[in-house]
DNA sequence: AACAGTTCTTAGGTA
DNA sequence: AAGAACTGTT
């Protein structure tokens, strides 16, 4: 009730002894970059506003803007404002936005991150009300199967046929939508053989005595806390004057309740979203959170940013009329002043290794600049694929004609073996009860502590009811493991005591404790305090270093013969590196569990190649969107759980991919691809007919198999037919010629290697000889052993190759293809 | 307990 | 095709 419709006097007023407060700086110099629909999202500052902001329609301008102006009009401090996103990418840059609206002031910045870091900041100090200490550790989804593993065992159930990850899903679906194991307990028992809540509970028992938390129970654990403690919930709501939340189309049910418990007392939220975006229904984001805003918050205003600065209007259309034929859409109607440019291109191929080829020629010649195109940089250049296994064909190919690339969201860097094995010895290092790290280092490096004697420990520990940790010195104590185990095992005790009483040593574990509760509280503590070190302290970076030695882990490695060690070792160093910009260990085990990034700014221009929701938010000159044929994009998997819905979603990742494009948008597809090693024969997706065929220019495919495809100048071949919407059905596209010939080859079998490599005869190398390698590239010879070679390539690393395979360097142009 | 060889499963996106 | 899980051998 505060909050709307009672403004605009009170805005002047305030504004200008605020601003005399805070010194201002003249007139808000930002709102003068602003389209019409983008002030008024700036400005319309008081009670709920819902910003539709369809792809590239500078709504991360306006959303910072809006920051700078309530702060700018005495609206509210910097961290009376709260501003949720969902990536750390986002969080970042609309922090580094906002800092330079802001300026150097003294006032602090407003509370900015995602969801969960927010949460994790909020449920440290409120810990002990759900039965959690503040220093509780967040398990990543390997932690949460081994633990979920060890239950169903537990529960005598069979573990393949109801296997662990299963299990994870529901339970996650179930968090997702705000659900505790009493609330599942009533209506969701069939789930998982009737056992679904049962080892739910037993689960979040499991989780609680570990004193951890998954992903899914950093909101469940808050919404739980605000509604049993309504006064420490109205601390907050009042606290909270102004609430931002981006990418509003991919809340789940659970940020949902979170937003609105939070919102209730000020009632100034803002959403910004899209819904033609929304892509991760698969994790429990609702769509209908978007669909529903005007009637979860009566009297919201809503705004529509529609002029798009990103596309040319071809991109922009075709993106447009692919998205209509979703229903249940708030509608938007996106425009650009941008007149002319390339038509969106499709392209038909043989198999994904042409689809491959051809991309990365097609880069190369983007690269030079053809046909009257200006040159783009690689950086410039992005391949955008459905699945992530689609990656492989781009990297070896690009592999093997030195195209440099990048890809994004791939194994993330602290998912890496090494790196949480690291973690595991640095989490036992804070705290020795964490069992699970200890189960995870506890043989490695090889201690000779297999099965029986972790048997050993563990039954030690259930009938004491004591962590492993203290087990394993009972153990010891008892002399009940003996000989060289006995002796190794000392050591790894020995050595996370003294670890430990270093960590202790060198400062207070961070606290933000119980009953901090109240306002001036509030005010004081720094809400997203940057990682900044005390410039002489480096001690912990010596502890991680003495614990990575100590423990032979680094030895483990270096011992290693495998191609892989050495890069392991590589991400070690990088891991102690990372180090520095924290000033201790706790805070540095923080932030890895929450972040998601290594995407170094590179030295050299690279292409990006990555999944489509990875995507989300970016922008390219050049966008290839290989791979659209039907069970690939859209996905069988995701149709077959979801139906129709599911197409409704896959269409909006197509529009996603589409309109990251800002110049030329290439989309394609292949007649054949290898499923799970076997060959399968393709039909294209159907969002190819969906397009129009008057933003769209067919391309004629290279090569043996293609040509003709489409060659009459559009998917009716210019036959005479009209739809609604001037489409193209499917009909017309299977009658063409090309894909006529498609087909009749894909049925036929597949020449077992049409790339048939030849074999060179008497060719003989030498040691230091540079030589090169249809598929690797080129490289050195380092050794050699009859026929087969070890080449050190200068791409691909160390690999061990038939000579046959190998060309001397200079006649690398007579390669076949 | 550690290793090598074999069979089996898996291949949607993420904080 | 590639990795995980499993088997049997040393």
């Amino acid at each position: 009730m505060s909050g709307y419709d009672d403004t605009d006097a009170f805005e002047g007023a305030l504004s200008l002894s605020q601003r005399a407060m805070a010194g201002a700086r003249g007139p808000a110099p930002y709102l003068d970059g602003l389209n019409p629909a983008q002030r008024t999202a700036v400005e319309t500052l008081d009670g709920p506003v819902l910003m539709l902001a369809g792809a590239g329609t500078g709504k991360t301008k306006a959303l910072t803007c809006r920051i700078a102006h309530l702060i700018h009009t005495g609206r509210a401090r910097p961290n009376e404002i709260l501003a949720v996103t969902f990536t750390n990418k986002a969080a970042r840059e609309m922090k580094e936005r906002v800092g330079h609206l802001l300026g150097a002031g003294p006032e602090g910045m407003p509370w900015m991150g995602t969801f969960h870091s927010v949460c994790v900041k909020l449920l440290r100090r409120h810990a002990e009300l759900v039965g959690l200490r503040s220093n509780f550790t967040i398990l990543d989804t390997d932690d949460q199967i081994r633990l979920l593993k060890q239950l169903i065992l537990a529960a005598n159930m069979d573990e393949k046929r109801w296997p662990a990850r299963m299990l994870a899903g529901i339970i996650d679906g179930w968090k997702n939508r705000a659900l505790t194991p009493e609330r599942v307990k009533g209506h969701d028992t069939a789930e998982f053989n009737n056992r679904g809540s049962e080892l739910y509970a037993a689960y979040q028992d499991r989780l609680r005595t570990l004193n951890a938390v998954d992903f899914g129970d950093l909101l469940l654990h808050m919404i739980t806390i605000f509604q049993a403690a309504p006064d420490l919930l109205a601390q907050y709501q009042r606290w909270f004057k102004y609430i931002l939340v981006d990418e509003y189309q991919d809340t789940n049910v659970a940020q949902y309740l979170w937003l609105r418990l939070l919102a209730q007392g000020h009632r100034n939220i803002c959403c910004v979203g899209d819904d033609d975006q929304s892509i991760y229904g698969w994790r429990g984001a609702e769509v209908g959170n978007i669909l529903r805003f005007e009637k979860d918050f009566p009297g919201a205003h809503v705004v529509r940013l529609e002029q798009n600065y990103r596309s040319t209007e071809h991109i922009l259309g075709a993106a447009s009329v692919l998205i209509s034929s979703n229903e249940g859409r708030l509608g938007k109607t996106l425009w650009t002043e941008a007149k002319g440019g390339e038509k969106v291109r499709l392209i038909g191929h043989w198999d994904g290794e042409e689809e491959a080829r051809w991309i990365g020629e097609e880069i190369e010649a983007l690269q030079r600049g053809t046909r009257g195109l200006v040159p783009v940089n690689l950086d410039g250049q992005a391949i955008l694929v459905r699945a992530s296994h689609q990656m492989r064909a781009f990297e070896d190919r690009f592999l093997t004609i030195g195209l440099p690339y990048r890809v994004v969201g791939g194994p993330r860097f602290y998912e890496r073996l090494e790196i949480r094995d690291a973690m595991a010895y640095c989490r036992l290092a804070v705290s020795p009860e964490d069992d699970l790290a200890f189960e995870r280092v506890v043989n490695t490096p090889k201690r000779g502590l297999g099965d029986k004697a972790q048997a050993r420990i563990q039954a030690v520990a259930r009938d004491n009811g004591i962590c492993l940790f203290d087990a394993a010195r009972l153990v010891l104590q008892q002399g009940e493991i003996t000989g060289k185990a006995a002796g190794q095992l000392r050591g790894f005790v020995e050595g996370i005591v003294r670890w430990h009483a270093a960590v202790q040593a060198a400062g207070p574990v961070m606290v933000a404790q119980a009953g901090d509760d109240d306002d001036d509280q509030l005010i004081e503590d720094e809400p997203e305090a940057p990682p900044v070190r005390a410039a002489n302290d480096q001690s912990h970076i010596r502890l991680v270093e003495q614990i990575l030695d100590e423990s032979g882990y680094t030895q483990m490695w270096l011992n290693d013969k495998t191609p892989e060690a050495p890069g392991r070792l590589e991400n070690l160093k990088e891991l102690v590196k990372a180090l520095e910009q924290f000033e201790n260990l706790q805070g540095f085990l923080e932030h890895v569990s929450l972040i998601m990034d290594n995407d170094r700014a590179g030295d050299e221009p690279k292409v990006t190649i990555m999944t489509l929701h990875a995507a989300k938010g970016l922008e390219f000159p050049v966008v290839f969107l290989p791979g659209w044929e039907d069970g690939l994009f859209p996905s069988q998997r995701a149709m077959d759980e979801n139906g129709q819905k599911a197409i409704e979603e896959e269409r909006r990742l197509a529009y996603v991919g589409i309109t990251r494009a800002e110049e030329l948008c290439t989309i394609s597809f292949a007649g054949n691809r290898r499923v799970y090693g076997q060959w399968q024969s393709q039909l294209p997706s159907r969002f190819i007919d969906e397009l129009p065929v008057r933003h769209v220019e067919v391309l004629t495919p290279p090569g043996l198999y293609g040509g003709g495809f489409g060659a009459a100048g559009g998917f009716g071949g210019g036959r005479g037919h009209s739809t609604i919407d001037d489409r193209a059905t499917k009909a017309d596209v299977y009658n063409s010629p090309g894909w006529k010939r498609m087909e009749s080859r894909a049925s036929a079998p597949v020449p077992a290697r049409a790339r048939a490599v030849r074999t060179v005869e008497a060719v003989h190398f030498g040691v230091d000889d540079r030589v090169f390698h249809t598929k690797f590239g080129y490289g050195t010879v380092l050794d050699l052993d009859g026929d087969t070679a070890l080449i050190g390539f200068d791409k691909a690393g160390e690999k061990h190759v038939k000579a046959g395979f190998l060309k001397p360097a200079d006649q690398a142009d007579d390669v076949p293809f």
